[in-house]
DNA sequence: CCGTATCCTTACAGATACTG
DNA sequence: CAGTATCTGTAAGGATACGG
């Protein structure tokens, strides 16, 4: 099986997606990316990110400061992921009136 | 949570992508998906084309000849989400290399 | 030909507690 | 703050066999 299905069920993995939309806008740290991808545990945001970055989507910035401070940004290839991630979201976004329709109908 | 995020899970489930992919192009018969999209088990290939059909994404149509035949079928909504599906499996082909390259660095 | 029913195994995912 | 470790239940998913 092709390398890309891996690649894509990292990214439409049940938080992938998520996790991509959450980076696109702007870098963010560990905690801002659990309180803004509602409902993930850190165990697998941890999980996610390490997964985008192993694909290199994503780009992990370490300060050894104390206290440790973290950021992770989108890489370009991630950016070009993500954006059609967004799009995706998007479409989704446009047809929920029928999606809702469809289920009250049935 | 806001209902689209089920949605999003649906679409974005392990084989609700290739499927909608599968569709994208023209309507198909169940064995005909069954073989084009490569790996899938009788059993999830009818799980998700009914989740997708629940979500109005996806049309079916019965003719009760015999032997039956059954066609599956995009509906607008479905067109609309699919071709947002196709748009990241194509800049995920688009990325590619450079997730290889970065798997083999590591 | 088009599925559904059953069984069974794995791996996903949540909760909690702890470390650097 | 930024994670890791462990433990545990659930349910997703594969194989197979059978029904309409």
């Amino acid at each position: 099986m092709c390398p890309s299905r891996e690649v894509l069920e990292h990214v439409t993995s049940r938080w992938g997606a998520l996790t991509l939309a959450a980076l696109s806008s702007e870098p963010a740290r560990f905690g801002e990316l659990r309180r803004c991808v509602d409902g993930i545990s850190e165990k697998m945001l941890s999980q996610t990110l390490k997964g985008l970055e192993a694909d290199g989507l994503v780009d992990r910035r370490v300060q050894s400061t104390l206290p440790p401070h973290v950021d992770y940004a989108l890489t370009p290839a991630g950016e070009k992921v993500a954006a059609a991630v967004q799009a995706l979201i998007v479409s989704l976004y446009d047809v929920m009136p029928d999606v809702m329709a469809v289920r009250e109908g049935a």
